[in-house]
DNA sequence: GCGTTTAAAATGTCAGACATTTAATTGTAA
DNA sequence: TTACAATTAAATGTCTGACATTTTAAACGC
């Protein structure tokens, strides 16, 4: 981790990117304290404000954090599960909802990835999960319940179904994929009757899982799928015709 | 937009927050400009470098751009997939690399998301995925390639099989789950023996798909799964063996 | 009317200073 | 000797002001 050629890009970046190589190769490891403020503005021959934004761009990153005072400094972090959460929605959510993807290839790509859970979840699933999943249909059928409340329970429910697989990384991936689709499904009205379906669905698979029967978990998917695509698609139809009437 | 209240966080860390809640809910959108870094200033009621550093972790983000010179400042970005891609794949591998997640439940992972991508592609592959997938099982076979390079081909064939799912939200997740597996699936020394045997497990997938097959894609999977899982526990009963003497 | 020059606006960078936080050290009293 | 308080030093956080560089638009001259 030394030098920066006569590149083009701004120093602070080139900085972050410096160091970022460092911990990503593994010369500095989790913890480490990376030289202060004052050091690295020497080593790198920069000021310390160009040291300070390259920082902040790792910081951004949740490769570093910082803690001031003596004996602080700017040390490697150590990525947690969370804080991968994290950017991982705050990304998903993003892509989705800046380059139009449509309500079906999001939702086809949701429902993809949690069939690739299911026949994990089936043989793994432990009472907790399975008593996340009861509760939240219960909450499901609750007559007061508000639209939003409804799209909440269902992300939870959705999520235990997934960490039921008990693989922490494939539980990282889903969260993105699944969270950053609720402002998609915010759209949506959700009527008693099609309340009713898809609590239906969902005590389907809680079923299907609770019997470790991965096959019919699947079909509900399947089924839960296409009803949520039915019914993205009448509120589609129902605003073309506001807007055309 | 407005104000941060005197909470306890970094004054930069607050504003990038403020500027990052007024892109996702929609209030800035793609390729507005923000105001410049004088009037954020005097409008957050901070100094310039201040602002700048909030600006450096947006950008670490690829939340904004920057363009120099006037009428230049920062733009509010269109996330691209590829820099999505990008996000990912670091994320991912740090993730991976500082958790100490072990081989089997990066493989069980990678290979469950594959799985999910199988009845898309087998359904939707084009000549264009299977001529690529066939290329590369062909330079898999070639004799003098090396450890790396056999790798690379490794990636670049499963990428192929997802891409031909032809869901960019699926790619996008699952080229992270891939990519980050690399630093892992590099440990291990593929013989010749066990190349034949890869190379063969390639082909019963690339003929599936092409067959629309999406069982014997899955099985092949599997298969190439439990493989994968052999060769490197053999890896690791190697290492310790040697520690030990 | 077209090409060139100029000016203005913005980001990029630097220098130095002060404020704040934190922990080790030192000093003092029981 | 021990426990507690004050001091001090090291680091990040923030501010001010300046200058450098880049880029575009407008002004100017031919």
């Amino acid at each position: 981790m030394k030098i920066d050629p006569d590149k083009k890009a701004d120093l602070s970046a080139q900085i972050a990117q410096a160091i970022r190589d460092a911990i990503i190769s593994g010369d500095m490891i989790v913890d480490e304290r990376l030289p202060s403020e004052a050091e690295l503005s020497e080593q790198f021959n920069v000021s310390r404000p160009t040291v300070r934004e390259a920082l902040k761009r790792l910081a951004a990153q949740s490769l570093i954090r910082t803690q001031r005072g003596a004996f602080g400094g700017a040390f490697v972090n150590r990525l947690s599960y969370e804080e991968a959460y994290g950017q991982q929605i705050t990304t998903a959510t993003l892509l989705l909802s800046m380059n139009a993807v449509s309500f079906d290839v999001a939702c086809e790509a949701r429902y993809a990835l949690e069939r690739a859970c299911t026949p994990l979840s089936a043989e793994r699933r432990t009472p907790d999960h399975l008593a996340t999943m009861r509760a939240e249909i219960h909450r499901q059928g609750q007559p007061g319940l508000s639209d939003e409340s409804f799209c909440a329970s269902d992300v939870t429910f959705h999520r235990a179904l997934v960490d039921a697989a008990g693989n922490p990384v494939l539980s990282y991936q889903l969260a993105g994929a699944v969270e950053a689709m609720q402002p998609l499904m915010n759209m949506i009205t959700f009527t008693a009757r099609s309340r009713e379906e898809i609590v239906r669905l969902h005590t389907c698979i809680a079923d299907a899982i609770d019997a470790s029967n991965a096959e019919a978990a699947e079909t509900a998917l399947h089924q839960l799928e296409a009803y949520t695509l039915t019914l993205a698609r009448d509120v589609m139809a129902a605003r073309t015709r506001k807007t055309a009437g």
